[in-house]
DNA sequence: CGCACGGTTGACACGACTCAATTGCTGTGG
DNA sequence: CCACAGCAATTGAGTCGTGTCAACCGTGCG
């Protein structure tokens, strides 16, 4: 794992093996190492976008600020790409926190624009992985919408349940979880107090238990009581192998 | 107005000209026009998606379909690429019901891939509107999370109003909606009879009318009460022309 | 004519927020 | 070593926003 872009590597190829040429150009990106402490902000809102952001290890969440509240808009864990649409965009509308001590790996603009015009299979697994992005918040949008407070954080504690073990942080269905629970509640768009009392029921119930982790207890229970089914994640099985063959027919460069 | 893509191309360069080059690149994008009438489906979810549509005219949303509710996660009108981030999908978890007569242009996944290949500003182009795209559902994420009922409502409308302008179909502060208030409650996640009444306090006020269109009729008080600030929609002034010269810099084909 | 559908209204129940206070934990300094 | 501050978690009480149920109206259309 010394690598930087490693994880995310790896999160990309259970989508599908890229191939050998490909894959180096995905890891020969020039880039900085950054550490960050809990609660440090990586960016501002408005803040001009001049990087393109991977994590290597830690927790940080991307909260978008209104006058009537804080909303977090997305989590992102190790292997993941934070800011990889910012490389079109001029500025960003959110912030990005850390929530725990963090490192990351932050790849200028231009690097990453190079990489893409050099591999169209590149190009592909970075456009996929910002369309896995915004299948997320389409999720995110209808869990808001729809969902009484149990049942939509039940469906977060299972979407975060999912993501930790696509990359081997779940163990004994237990997943670390820096956030406290103002975070969570800030995410899922309940009063603290209210996100507290709800939390409360599912301990009762026996479906999860918390410490500075999260505990999966009864996950059938959890699974359909929200409903959740966890495809729009894309964390298997896509259609890379296809894109790559397609991208072998079209000749591209 | 003949071609089909006209509206796109038109929406995508209000963010920057395209060179000659590129443009017909994508103008001359295969595809197929259809016809639908309101309440159709253009496709459900689970459906393998093979097309990327492009709206012509009329208006449809976008639908995810849960045990608690229905949630309407996006609205498209004329220019609007709709299932763009298909094209690296195999298949959709939301269907795109017509919400009046719509007219549309459908291109294969394959040869959307071809104008990508063939052209890097193309490519930055439709990958800015998928973006885009991402950017609204985060800001969706946080109205429905952040925003009460009134707030919400007075969001959604200035959204729908500044959009609608982009594409030149704003008259008089008036723009034609084919949407029920069940559409629209399903958009704001609020039930029916609650949505009727939050709408008559923003109609009593004055703030707004609806017959079978919608009038902002006063848009400093909406736009004070739900902090409406369009930027994220990026409409306008957006980088495509500097992306325009990096591209042209790194030489690409 | 009558039905279906969209819109409107009132009454009531319940989910969620606010306010306020308390506990427990951790780190810090005297 | 203890006192204390600060933060996260917890709890109770009361209010308010929102959902549900149910009925009714108007319009367009078969």
């Amino acid at each position: 794992m010394s690598h930087p872009l490693e994880r995310f590597l790896a999160k990309i190829e259970r989508r599908g093996k890229l191939p050998e040429r490909d894959r180096e150009v995905l890891l020969r990106l020039p880039g900085e190492r950054r550490a960050h402490a809990a609660g440090d902000l990586l960016f501002k809102a408005d803040d001009p976008a001049k990087f393109c952001i991977f994590m290597i290890s830690g927790f940080v969440s991307r909260v978008r600020t209104l006058s009537a509240g804080r909303q977090i808009v997305a989590f992102h864990l190790p292997g993941d790409a934070v800011d990889l649409q910012s490389f079109l965009f001029s500025k960003t509308d959110h912030s990005l926190e850390a929530n725990g001590a963090t490192e990351s790996y932050w790849v200028e603009h231009a690097a990453v624009r190079d990489a893409v015009n050099q591999s169209a299979i590149v190009r592909d697994a970075l456009w996929l992985d910002t369309l896995v992005d915004a299948a997320v918040f389409r999720e995110w949008t209808a869990n808001l919408g729809q969902r009484r407070a149990l049942q939509r954080m039940s469906h977060l504690f299972l979407e975060m349940s999912a993501r930790f073990r696509a990359v081997g942080l779940v163990r004994n269905e237990t997943f670390p979880c820096p956030l406290t629970q103002t975070n969570l509640a800030e995410a899922l768009g309940l009063s603290l107090v209210h996100f507290n009392k709800t939390l409360q029921i599912l301990r009762k119930g026996g479906l999860i238990s918390t410490a500075h982790s999260i505990s999966i207890l009864k996950r059938e229970e959890l699974v359909q009581m929200c409903g959740f089914d966890g495809a729009y994640l894309h964390l298997d099985q896509s259609r890379v192998e296809d894109i790559v063959a397609a991208d072998r027919d079209s000749g591209s460069a």
